[in-house]
RNA sequence: GCCGGCGUAGCUCAGACGGUAGAGCAACUGAUUCGUAAUCAGUAGGUCGGAAGUUCAAUUCUUCUCGCCGGCACCA
């Protein structure tokens, strides 16, 4: 006698078990046909369960947001089942929800062609018109293994092995198509009205690089056409502010293939990249730090001695001269405690922090490159704060507020935070390691700061807090870091004379706030759409004539606001004023300041922002003081 | 590094049973002097990423190679 109650309070009785779907029937037709499945508790079920207890149920439908990732799931198998019709010796493995959409990995004797993905494509809607039921049973263990033994596919058999003793095994079937899966899924394969598949690409079979490579076919799938065209729509606005893109348009960088991995940067770009250093650097001085400079590479045995040679060699650029290998520098920490360690340091001087805009070459493997995202040649925003034991936990402490505040500074909110524990190839003891990763993690606990672990992906050094922006497409990377390290200092002989007069070695801290410069800028840009804030803008405005009666005067207006120390450019090129503005809108100038004879007799400029948005005139006074005003640097 | 795709003018891209290539924009020249996202006309511009092979002939086919893009693995 199951008693039900629904979201809404309501509790329904029924003398026999029933399905979900039979509740929502009990409830209504129109909720019938638009439910999807249920939910139970927090846990998520087919429409065919068997309610037989006293439950809270939910009907999920097409209004549920959770809906998405049950569409996704099914989407997969649908992708499966089309794709095994089509090619009937591909064998199947995994294909999971993922945010957007779904994949799907096969194993087959050749590689899949944008054809054969059409092919499957076709197919898949072919068989979601059917309208074909998605049944399930259980079955038992040796089953499933038999089944799909007799089916030839080893990848499944090898899942249904790696699943818990005490877990039952569902079969989903969809039309022809059987799958081990936990589900839940759509009741029928008509509930699947809006996907498409997207990318192929290969993945290694169980993550790992040492297995053969499976084909993965990724797709999307909405609840309904028009979501799923909005998002379409969605992905083809974000191509456009790719800061590949947005980089030839505003002529900031490019790449040649004489230099993979590096950047060549622009007048334009440079701006960027020093107004971003120069913020960096006075911030650095608010905080009382050094700034200094090491060499860009240096003798293998300094690299030696701090283990990066060991552990970090294939990552790095080495070149031999004059019978000696020199090891271009991939990290600035080993140079910047050769300074640390002139002279004699005493207790007293402590905290000592020394930041440096380090040059850092990484030999990245070829595959990952990813225009300034991911590149070989690059400068971070480093520094390391030498400290005792006792002073530890508060400059952790003054890092993350120096991170949060720089990152508000840029305009960044989202920022997600991991921390980041013992790798297995590491140097240090396990106490040390201990001591360096509690240390991090009450940090954030103190500040009631979510983070999720990051477990084996700490620097070799020590364990860090990584903290990830997002760029247009969603990709998270990585930018700032903050790294507890107690065994660089004692491999380079850092020490310091402690209050008793004994010999003390410092802990460490490696700290980059905007991480790579380079990344940071990518990220910069995609954030605005190029529109920088004012403060970084390469090009702050431009003052464009109506005709050439007012050149002088345009030239004029230029002149006075750059001796203001504004970055202002004027245009005076024969064109028709709208070509001016549409030219300088593409490249994203902040503000375009035409002059006409209207305003060279009034003395001013008709002020319009980079968005169109008109300002009407104002005097040349009045502009500077506004454009000063706006381009003033957050404070730090 | 691995899988797949791509590489043609400064940019965005088209194209060719194998017979050495085209558009728009940009550039240059001229006309036009114009009020908030493209004025008109003309001119010039390419070892079709690089190397080798097949062929009478390769930018097109094959192999190798470099680079870029999307994933995967990696990312101290």
């Amino acid at each position: 006698m199951p008693k039900i109650t629904l979201p809404d309070g309501k509790i329904l009785e029924f003398s026999d078990a029933l399905s979900v779907y039979d509740v929502a029937a009990s409830i209504g037709s129109g909720l019938a046909r638009a439910a999807l499945a249920g939910k139970i508790g927090e846990q998520l079920v087919d429409l065919s369960y068997l309610i037989e207890e006293d439950v809270a149920l939910q009907i999920i439908t097409d209004k549920d947001p959770l809906v998405l990732e049950l569409i996704r799931h099914s989407t997969a198998h649908l992708l499966a089942c089309a794709a095994k019709q089509i090619f009937p010796d591909l064998q199947v493995t995994i294909g999971p929800s993922i945010e957007d959409g779904f994949y799907y990995d096969f194993a087959f004797s050749r590689s899949f062609t944008p054809e054969d993905v059409e092919k499957i494509s076709k197919r898949m809607l072919e068989i979601a018109k059917k309208d074909l039921p998605i049944t399930h049973r259980e079955v038992s263990r040796a089953e499933a293994i038999k089944l799909f033994t007799e089916m030839g596919e080893k990848y499944k058999v090898e899942i249904i092995k790696d699943i818990p003793e005490d877990e039952v095994i569902k079969l989903y079937q969809l039309d022809d198509f059987v799958d081990p899966c936990r589900g839940p899924h759509v009741p029928s394969t008509g509930k699947l009205k809006a996907f498409k598949l997207t990318k192929l690409a290969g993945a290694y079979w169980r993550g790992d690089s040492k297995n053969e490579m499976l084909q993965r076919v990724y797709g999307t799938a909405w609840v309904d056409k028009k979501q799923l065209e909005a998002y379409l729509q969605r992905i083809e606005e974000a191509k456009k502010r790719d800061h590949r893109v947005l980089g030839k348009q505003m002529d900031l960088f490019h790449f040649q293939d004489e230099a993979p991995g590096m950047a060549f940067w622009h007048n334009n770009g440079w701006i960027i990249y020093q107004q971003v250093i120069q913020y960096m650097r006075e911030a650095l001085r608010h905080h009382d730090y050094q700034e200094v400079n090491t060499p860009i590479f240096m003798d293998v045995s300094l690299w030696e001695k701090s283990g990066h040679w060991e552990k970090y060699a294939e990552n790095m650029f080495a070149t031999e001269l004059e019978n000696r290998v020199y090891a271009v520098k991939p990290m600035n920490c080993p140079g910047n405690i050769q300074i640390f360690n002139q002279g004699i340091k005493s207790y007293r001087d402590l905290p000592t922090k020394m930041g440096e805009f380090g040059l850092c070459h990484r030999y990245e493997p070829s595959g990952t490159l990813m225009g300034l995202m991911r590149i070989r040649q690059f400068t971070q925003d480093d520094a390391h704060v030498y400290c005792t034991d006792e002073q530890l936990q508060d400059e952790i402490g003054k890092l993350i507020d120096l991170v949060h505040t720089t990152y508000r500074a840029f305009g960044f909110e989202d920022v997600m935070i991991r921390l980041a524990t013992r790798p297995e190839k590491r140097i240090g003891s396990d106490e040390d390691w201990d001591r360096a990763e509690e240390a991090l993690e009450k940090a954030l606990v103190d500040r009631d700061i979510d983070f999720e672990w990051a477990p084996g992906e700490g620097a070799f050094y020590g364990p860090k807090h990584e903290f990830h922006l997002r760029d247009c497409l969603g990709r998270v990377w990585q930018c700032g870091t903050i790294q507890v390290d107690f065994s660089m200092p004692r491999r380079l002989g850092a020490e310091y004379v402690a209050e008793d007069g004994s010999r003390k070695i410092p802990i460490m801290i490696h700290r980059a706030i905007l991480g790579s410069i380079e990344r940071f800028i990518a990220i910069l840009l995609e954030h605005y759409a190029g529109v920088l804030p004012l403060w970084v803008a390469p090009v702050q405005a431009v003052v464009m004539n109506i005709t050439d009666t007012q050149a002088d005067y345009a030239q004029k207006v230029t002149e006075s606001l750059n001796n203001l120390g504004l970055r202002v450019k004027y245009d005076l090129r024969n064109e028709k004023i709208g070509f001016k503005i549409r030219e300088h809108t593409i490249k994203r100038v902040s503000y375009l300041l035409v002059v006409g004879d209207r305003e060279v007799e009034q003395g001013k400029v008709a002020v319009r922002t980079q968005a169109g948005k008109d300002l009407g005139g104002m005097s040349v006074d009045d502009l500077a003081a506004f454009l000063l005003e706006e381009s003033k640097q957050p404070s730090y």
